[in-house]
DNA sequence: TGAAGACTCCCTCGCGTGGC
DNA sequence: GCCACGCGAGGGAGTCTTCA
């Protein structure tokens, strides 16, 4: 193992540091291969040829090395560092994605393999040790997306081990609860901080206006952001998200309720806010659960009111075909829905509202 | 305040299995 | 051999926290 257990954490969450690092991703492999490079004080390699071989990989950059068990290295070059990054750009995956597995990457190559001009060598027990330094020190989701995208890596490699890295199938799943009184009891502790003036008026009404939207009509945060307010329906209410506003890339419909229709038209008149712009940012979401003590304390964030939406749907007894349309769930190995159960928008709203007519959060 | 880091959520894919 | 089904792995976007 070439790094200590609690060195990961810190230098790579450095980011000045990380960015750095970035380097890896762009560089092309110009060097002469691997001459006179010392891998470990006890270990010294040396070229031996530059001839290609067409066969395994693995052997011919292990022909390269001159050791005296070359068969227990791995290696892993810039061009397979390279080829890795040109799928995710081919697919053109969103930049926070390719961010996120840069880091796990840079980790992985920083702490585990040792590096000698263009090339990251590793032991079984450089990887081994790796592995359970990351096990002990984060959570099973996190170790397991080391896994997945360490295999990407290890097969464009040709590296064999590839094929024996398994993960946990354990996960964390979030199951807070959350009913119509959390959410009261959540407006109040707002109001409480508006009343002292931590919130002013217009954060205070823009914050639990939108909090309510997205728990009467099940919206994620991230498509509450990508929806102008011009583009709700006010009088029908109604909004209809487009690809490009959905996480699933799906378009669909969805309603909210009289109280909340009501909220939006009273934020409207009274702040007459750029209607181009969204009624909420994520940040503008987020923030307020940092900087106030009493809420960043309390068990709801944002996405527990997409949770709530679910939850009070199944309690009041609604459909659940037509629950999975208005949230924008996979309907693909759902036969009845993708085949029979099919719904005109009125159909859909007609529905809404005997399940959620009456839902009423501000008494 | 924005970006990076550390997760979480959930959709899709592929493979094994069992019934016909 | 074909098909339906279930399940786990793979994968990528979303969300929240931390940091500079």
């Amino acid at each position: 193992m070439c790094g200590s257990p609690a060195g990961i954490r810190t230098p790579v969450a450095g980011s000045k540091a990380s960015r750095k690092s970035h380097h890896l991703f762009n560089k092309t492999l110009t060097e002469p291969l691997l001459e006179e490079a010392t891998i470990a004080p006890q270990s010294t390699f040396s070229v031996i040829g530059h001839v290609f071989h067409q066969g395994n990989k693995q052997e011919h950059y292990r022909s390269l090395l001159s050791v005296q068990n070359p068969n227990q290295y791995y290696v892993i070059t810039e061009e397979d560092i390279d080829k890795l990054f040109l799928e995710f750009e081919a697919k053109g995956v969103t930049l926070a994605h390719k961010r996120s597995v840069e880091y796990i990457i840079t980790m992985f190559l920083k702490e585990a393999t040792k590096e000698t001009q263009g090339k990251y060598i590793f032991t079984m027990k450089d990887l081994k040790d790796y592995l359970n330094t990351l096990r002990s020190t984060y959570s099973v989701s996190f170790y397991r997306k080391n896994i997945t995208y360490l295999k990407k890596l290890f097969r464009i490699a040709g590296i064999e081990l590839a094929e024996s890295l398994k993960a946990p199938t354990e996960f964390n799943v979030d199951s807070t609860i959350v009913t119509v009184d959390d959410i009261n009891q959540f407006i109040q502790l707002v109001d409480s901080l508006h009343i002292s003036n931590h919130f002013e008026d217009q954060k205070r009404d823009q914050f639990v206006t939108a909090m309510l939207l997205m728990a009467v009509s099940g919206m994620r945060v991230s498509e509450l952001e990508r929806v102008p307010l011009k583009e709700i329906d006010f009088e029908n209410r109604r909004i209809y998200l487009k690809t490009y506003q959905t996480k699933t890339r799906q378009t669909r419909v969805t309603f909210f309720t009289q109280e909340v229709q009501e909220l939006l038209e009273d934020y409207i008149r009274t702040y007459n806010p750029n209607m181009n712009q969204p009624l909420a940012t994520i940040p503008q979401m987020q923030r307020p659960f940092r900087r106030k003590s009493s809420l960043r304390n309390q068990k709801l964030r944002p996405k527990h009111m997409r949770k709530f939406f679910a939850q009070e749907w199944d309690r009041r007894n609604g459909n659940a075909t037509i629950k999975k349309l208005l949230m924008g769930h996979s309907i693909r190995y759902d036969i009845n829905a993708l085949h029979y159960s099919h719904h005109t928008v009125d159909e859909l709203q007609e529905s809404y509202e005997k399940i959620f007519g009456d839902l009423r959060f501000l008494r």
